[in-house]
DNA sequence: AATCACGGCAACCGCCATTCA
DNA sequence: GTGAATGGCGGTTGCCGTGAT
């Protein structure tokens, strides 16, 4: 037979997350590691969905969360990899260590959408909005006009929602395969000759950010996080020696801060740094 | 001071590929 | 081999803070 039930989702408490909880899966993870999200909530305590632990962990909670605003260096990174990888965010978070997807799908929404359109550019196509014919049809525009978005083409979409034949899906789906194949290739390419491109750049702007003692740097400044350790939490390497209790402690001034805003503690945090 | 509108972001939803019994 | 659970991802929603009126 199959797996047992992720969750029953009556009684599962939903919406924000207290600073209480945050401790709870805090401690626990520290304490236990990951092995199987679904046991994570009655384990560690906490009346949530497995899922719901593992998005709060990964979008809050992780210890080499980079906090704050995105630098323009970053934002334009972005845009690069956004032009090469469409709305895959997971893929493109991955070219910023310690920012997660959610956070650079957001800040892709409410930020730099709204500077290209300012500065009279297409966001998907990044061409100026004057040579596109049906500006207006954006959502439209956002599938068909991408080569490299996730989830297949708004044609494909179409076809399937205009024939129900089993055949037709099937042809369908082969001929995305075909497609996200030569796009993977091509795209694997771009990415290669962009991340030999702009590696100096990079390095030299997380060092220059790395070096920047500010509020939204404080918490991914204070550890050596060897990305390649995901998702395996339990084993990392950053919970070993007096990393997590820099970890631990940090955490605490982090939810405590976020809640209250107490700026004096930053501050103390801060002088504490250097 | 009160109300409204808007923007930002955390969290949820639903789908899909993978894994497991 | 099959079916169900899990983990991961992208899209969307709704809450909350802030500025404008």
């Amino acid at each position: 037979m199959g797996r047992q039930p992720c969750c029953d989702k009556v009684g599962v408490k939903r919406g924000p997350w207290t600073i209480e909880e945050d401790h709870k899966l805090i401690n626990f993870i520290v304490n236990n590691g990951i092995h199987c999200w679904r046991k994570v909530p009655n384990l560690a305590g906490l009346v949530r969905c497995g899922k719901s632990c593992r998005l709060r962990w990964i979008n809050y909670l992780r210890p080499d969360l980079k906090r704050g605003g995105f630098t323009e260096m970053e934002e334009n990174q972005i845009i690069q990899l956004h032009s090469l990888l469409g709305n895959r965010w997971s893929k493109i978070a991955a070219h910023f260590p310690g920012r997660t997807d959610n956070e650079i799908k957001n800040h892709w929404n409410t930020r730099i959408k709204k500077r290209l359109k300012l500065l009279g550019l297409d966001p998907m196509t990044k061409k100026p909005i004057e040579q596109k014919e049906h500006f207006d049809d954006e959502e439209n525009n956002k599938t068909n006009q991408h080569p490299n978005t996730s989830k297949g083409s708004q044609e494909n979409v179409e076809l399937k929602s205009l024939d129900n034949n089993n055949g037709t899906e099937k042809m369908t789906k082969t001929k995305d395969k075909i497609e996200e194949t030569k796009n993977k290739v091509t795209c694997d390419t771009e990415l290669h000759n962009y991340d030999i491109q702009s590696s100096k750049v990079e390095l030299r702007s997380w060092i220059s950010q790395e070096n920047n003692t500010s509020v939204s740097s404080y918490c991914s400044s204070s550890f050596s996080i060897d990305d390649s350790s995901y998702p395996c939490v339990g084993q990392s390497p950053y919970f070993q020696g007096n990393s997590l209790q820099q970890w631990v402690d940090n955490m605490d001034s982090i939810l405590l801060w976020d809640n209250f805003n107490l700026l004096d503690e930053d501050f103390i945090f801060l002088e504490n740094k250097e």
